[in-house]
DNA sequence: CTATAACTCTCAA
DNA sequence: CTAACGTTGAGAGTTATAG
């Protein structure tokens, strides 16, 4: 039994919690860059704003309908991220935090009681201690409890916000499954739709009463445990303790366009500061870099170039420079002048963990597993990039645009808003 | 020929 | 005035390679 509560419009409420004057106001939040829209309130969606599209595609529409657009502000989200899981813990022992705005909670014991009444409690509760509206849906499986999110926000049954799909009878809940697309399911995604529709699967009841084991041997297990999850039969657990990080990547496009060598090297020395960050948080050692540059491929009248490179390290390391020597050897390798680049990136790849490390018998490199300690505790105590390595620049000219930013209203004393 | 590694594709937020 | 299109991670399936 478990239910899945989901903000609405996350970035866009986050943004309005602090700022009522916008409560009506059709608003986007933009990607990095400023790029392309992330999320969209709902005068927006009525619009026909795509998730996604690219911002400056959509200048004529926003002037005509007076759309504001804000820059992410990951620490202001990241923050009323943490106080909406806070309290959504309260209500089960067992929560799956699966994202920044939404998260499963198992309500074991209540497999056959209405719990209509404690979703509405959640919503309620949230929308008052931190002004965010949500809603809730709840199923006997994962992708039930997602799809009855996915109704309680259309208000396709139940109601306010709230689905309970175990309380419909088969003929109702049959009739609700029919009128939604095959694509509202978990899992089911723009290729697998493609496909499915030409199967003649258009509809979410289509796909509950496929074949498991026919759509197995057509496309994968995946969509085979999906259709047993339609049917009630749980096949995907609630995963409490996120497992560490398989590979960690850090990469950015550029605020203007980038091409040479020496710059490059800076974004690519910060990138990897970055992941290296991470990496040393999960307490695992990296044994392999890959890095990679590419121009913009949205731009078909200027020569295109991309590559990436894997550069496997002689030992495997957690040390921001030496991850950052290995990352500018390959750099320079891929390099080639004469191109505008967009955007760079780096991996750590082979990942393994710290406490029983593979030695090398021939290392003569010294272990500073000492200093990246400090440097990580500075940075913590008196914020991000007090302490870093020379490597990364100072200018840093091609650091990416935000231009549209509201202040940290929750993280930083300076940025309080006034009260009158 | 088989086991593994590397790569590609798809999906999610 | 012009140009301006995100990031991170996982898993499954396929292909390449090593032994």
């Amino acid at each position: 039994m478990f239910a899945l509560i989901d903000a609405n419009n996350f970035y866009v409420s986050c943004e309005r919690v602090f700022n009522p004057a916008l409560a009506q106001t059709p608003m986007v939040v933009l990607s990095n860059n400023d790029g392309c829209v992330v999320a969209r309130s709902n005068e927006v969606k009525a619009l026909g704003v795509k998730m996604g599209a690219p911002w400056f595609q959509l200048r004529e529409l926003a002037e005509k309908h007076g759309i504001r657009a804000f820059s992410s502000n990951y620490s202001l989200y990241a923050d009323m991220s943490n106080r909406m899981m806070n309290v959504l813990a309260t209500y089960s022992p067992d929560q799956e935090v699966y994202s920044i705005d939404e998260c499963f909670l198992v309500m074991a014991g209540f497999d056959h009681i209405d719990l209509s009444a404690s979703g509405q409690r959640m919503r309620s509760q949230i929308r008052q201690w931190l002004g965010l509206p949500v809603c809730v849906g709840f199923g006997a499986t994962k992708t039930l409890a997602k799809l009855a999110n996915h109704c309680a926000k259309k208000n396709l049954a139940g109601q306010d916000g709230v689905c309970d799909l175990r309380q419909l009878d088969a003929d109702e809940r049959s009739r609700i499954f029919a009128a939604l697309p095959v694509n509202e399911v978990w899992g089911v995604g723009r290729k697998l739709t493609e496909q499915l529709t030409r199967r003649g699967i258009q509809t979410v009841e289509d796909l509950r009463r496929a074949n498991p084991e026919t759509l197995r041997q057509a496309f994968s297990v995946v969509l085979e445990r999906t259709v047993r999850e339609l049917n009630g039969v749980s096949c995907l657990s609630l995963e409490q303790v996120a497992p560490n990080k398989q590979q960690i990547m850090s990469s950015r496009s550029f605020g203007t366009y980038v091409y040479d060598l020496p710059t490059l090297s800076e974004a690519v020395a910060t990138y990897i500061a970055r992941a290296a960050e991470k990496l040393r948080r999960q307490a695992s050692l990296a044994g392999v870099v890959q890095v990679y540059i590419r121009t913009n491929p949205f731009k078909d009248n200027v020569p295109q170039y991309q590559r990436g490179l894997n550069i496997p390290l002689p030992e495997a390391t957690n040390d921001t420079s030496r991850l950052i020597r290995a990352a500018h050897w390959g750099l320079k390798r891929i390099y080639q002048p004469g191109f505008a680049y967009q955007k760079a990136g780096v991996a750590l790849l082979d990942l393994s963990p710290q406490a029983h490390a593979q030695m090398n018998l021939f290392s003569t490199t010294p272990n500073r597993a000492a200093l990246m300690r400090v440097m990580d505790q500075i940075n913590t105590a008196y914020g991000r990039g007090t302490l870093h390595s020379a490597a990364e620049g100072v200018r840093q000219s091609w650091r990416m645009k935000r231009d549209r930013m509201s202040p940290a209203y929750t993280t930083q004393w300076d940025q309080l808003p006034e009260v009158n």
